[in-house]
RNA sequence: GCCGAUAUGGCUCAGUUGGUAGAGCAACGCAUUCGUAAUGCGUGGGUCACGAGUUCGAGUCUCGUUAUCGGCUCCA
């Protein structure tokens, strides 16, 4: 027989040879919500598998996501318990588990600190209870006695936590040991399968997030049923941040920051501008193919411009603040955003609904003061270009200009091969119970938020919808992917606005003769040149496509006696506008394709007595895949014709 | 902005309980003139982020400033 015991302290008997998913189907829904998964021993085995005699049952599947979380929550309270023995009068927070790992907030008594010089003391402490094997007990209890219970435990944060956001019968602790903790679960059935333990980090963190509230300290851990597992998660996440794009933009000298020109104004270095001028010229082609009209508008703008706008009551504090000018008693604003300047590219002469959409692009540089500890490499910078549109549209087109922004994302997207695991959609609807937050009529929303849903359908996108998170001038659809170490970043934003157009007094004369307010849809596919080169350095890993690489060729003469030749075929390449340079260094051929594999340059041309004598290459692909010696014509023609290939995906057309 | 950590030649990092800086790579020079992931030898290069303080003496200890890193808060 096999004798289980539960989380709600409940045991069972079974026969051998049960599997894990027998058990699981046994028991009452309630508590098999509890049974993630199971392990034998301490042991991770697979739900199928079969259990025999004195198996002391530990329910986990780590592979699946429940059982992660599960797992990652039982860890949190360990780390809870292991704190308690360690600093007695210790408060808690929260402990969740996270996407990967867990944290819990803490603060010690008479404003002592946690060290990072601290975490090996507690991992012991963790591992010792751990070994245990302690089970973790859930219990129901009432809403007076939690509290009665958690006061007397001295957790004030706990206390709070109850009285004011749980009610009374859905509220369960779990107790592991010495240790309970409120908590409505799952977890897993004992401690004793947590065998690897790692803090990570310590950090402040507001207790509930409010930036008025103390602040706790921060402890984030993550845990394994194996130490090989451990292990293995430590090595990719140093494999990971190997591709972090500051470290790979310092390498490939693509861009920096300098203490003397300010934190947050990223320096874009000659093979970085090559590269972003490369990028925007192919977002510029495409623009133009769906009938945008680009325009150029000044850094700043008067106060009074964003006074208009409502983005100086709204944002104001957050920009740069106006600079005055004594002489004329003037002010103006470095300019957070484009779009006041493109109504008024809108306004600057009658528009008839013959001539809508009107789509007014810009790769707009803007200035927006972020806080200081919020700067982030490239993808949070305080100074960055946009690749911004706005289109002033009737109501009825709004689904059809969404549907063009979304062929040029999923056609950029494709062209780098993103794909729909990397990327996210959020469409952000208002709260219809809330609706004095909001400007517009019922049915205006209606309409746009029905034009974005569907617009999304359409073209296959799976959004995910969430209520209440609209801007308060309109429903919006934001793209975001995901950094090496996990951090989500939004890229493009498509955004519908009935305010702007209305505070600037745009009209349009309609095909009544009749005046009407245009809509506006505020468009950046991309974001920012910086933030998306920093996701595209990421996600290429710096090995760029061809068409976008600074440097396309890496010609590397045999001896410095064929450094003519070189010369001679870098000046051809770069004549039919193939880029390529020359390593005329005096080193071992063996050396120069070392380094530059290194650089991360798509192909190399070896050159040496042979080529010299027949006009031909060594042409080496990078990575060590195909080599071949042709002349240099055909190699600049191969080169050429391949980068068309790549490109030909940039002559789409709008499907509507 | 808040909490914590970090700051040493261009890059990556050593530097023991305070005794006045070191390696590898890079750069430069010389030799070598080489066939697909590191040829050898040599040379130069650092106010140890900045500013105070403690001390006979500070890269090392203390305080402040700046920047960076990890989070929190924020993010038009």
């Amino acid at each position: 027989m096999v004798k289980i015991q539960f989380p709600d302290g409940s045991v069972r008997e079974y026969e051998n040879g049960v599997t894990g998913m027998q058990i699981a189907e046994s028991i009452s829904p309630a508590l098999a919500r509890n049974v993630v998964a199971c392990g034998v021993n301490g042991e991770t085995t697979e739900l199928n598998r079969p259990i025999n005699e004195d198996a002391k049952i530990a329910l986990y599947r780590f592979e699946d996501e429940e059982g992660k979380h599960a797992f990652w929550h039982t860890s949190a309270h360990l780390l809870a318990e292991a704190l308690q023995e360690l600093y007695p009068g210790i408060q808690f927070g929260f402990g969740p588990a996270i996407e990967s790992g867990f944290f819990y907030d803490v603060l010690l008594p008479n404003g002592e600190m946690i060290k990072e010089g601290d975490f090996k003391k507690i991992e012991d402490k963790m591992l010792e209870l751990a070994r245990k094997d302690e089970a973790v007990v859930r219990q129901e209890v009432g809403k007076a006695d939690a509290i009665a219970q958690f006061a007397a435990a001295g957790q004030t944060y706990k206390v709070e936590h109850i009285e004011q956001d749980l009610e009374d019968g859905s509220i369960t602790t779990y107790t592991q040991g010495a240790f309970t903790d409120l908590c409505k679960g799952p977890h897993i059935v004992s401690t004793g399968i947590i065998k690897a333990i790692k803090l990570t980090s310590i950090a402040g963190a507001f207790w509930r997030g409010d930036a008025k509230r103390e602040q706790m300290q921060r402890l984030y851990g993550i845990s394994f049923p194996k130490k090989k597992m451990l292990d293995e998660y430590l090595v990719m996440l140093e494999e990971a941040k190997k591709r972090d794009h500051r470290k790979i933009g310092k390498e490939m000298e693509l861009f920096m920051f300098s203490d003397r020109v300010g934190k947050g104004l990223p320096i874009w270095l000659p093979k970085g501008t090559d590269l972003r001028l490369r990028l925007t010229d192919m977002l510029r082609h495409i623009q133009k193919r769906f009938g945008y009209q680009e325009v150029i508008t000044p850094h700043i703008g008067s106060k009074n411009l964003y006074v208009t706008s409502g983005h100086y009551a709204h944002y104001g504090k957050d920009s740069f603040q106006p600079i005055h000018t004594p002489e004329e008693d003037e002010e103006y604003m470095l300019k957070p955003m484009n779009c006041p300047h493109h109504c008024e590219v809108f306004a600057s002469k009658p528009r008839s609904y013959r001539e809508l959409p009107f789509r007014c692009a810009e790769f707009g540089t803007v200035y927006r003061y972020e806080q200081s500890g919020e700067l982030h490499g490239l993808t949070r910078v305080r100074s960055f270009t946009q690749d911004d549109a706005h289109i002033f549209c009737r109501p009825d087109q709004v689904k059809g200009e969404f549907l063009r922004v979304l062929d040029i994302i999923q056609a950029v997207f494709s062209i780098f091969g993103f794909n729909e695991e990397q990327v996210e959609f959020q469409i952000s609807l208002r709260d219809p119970k809330d609706t004095e937050k909001y400007i517009g009529t019922d049915e205006m929303w209606a309409t746009a938020e029905q034009a974005i849903i569907d617009a999304c359908a359409e073209r296959g996108i799976n959004a995910r919808q969430e209520t209440g998170e609209a801007a308060f001038y309109g429903p919006k659809l934001d793209c975001m992917v995901k950094d090496v170490i996990g951090r989500r970043w939004q890229l493009g934003t498509i955004q519908v606005d009935y305010n702007l157009p209305m505070r600037f007094k745009l009209e349009y004369t309609a095909d009544d003769n009749t005046k009407k307010v245009p809509v506006m849809v505020h468009r950046a596919p991309f974001g920012s040149m910086e933030r998306f080169t920093a996701v595209l350095i990421e996600h290429t890993a710096g090995h760029f496509p061809l068409w976008l690489t600074p440097d396309q060729v890496a010609i590397l003469p045999i001896s410095e006696k064929y450094n003519d030749y070189a010369e001679k075929v870098q000046d051809y390449l770069n004549t039919v506008g193939v880029r390529a340079v020359v390593d005329n260094r005096n080193e071992k051929i063996g050396r120069k394709v070392r380094d530059n594999e290194i650089k991360r340059i798509p192909y190399m041309v070896i050159v040496g007595e042979k080529e010299a004598a027949e006009g031909t290459v060594a042409m080496r692909q990078q990575g060590g895949g195909e080599q071949a010696v042709m002349t240099m014509e055909e190699f600049g023609k191969r080169i050429n014709d391949e980068v068309a290939k790549m490109l030909e995906a940039t002559n789409i057309k709008p499907r509507d």
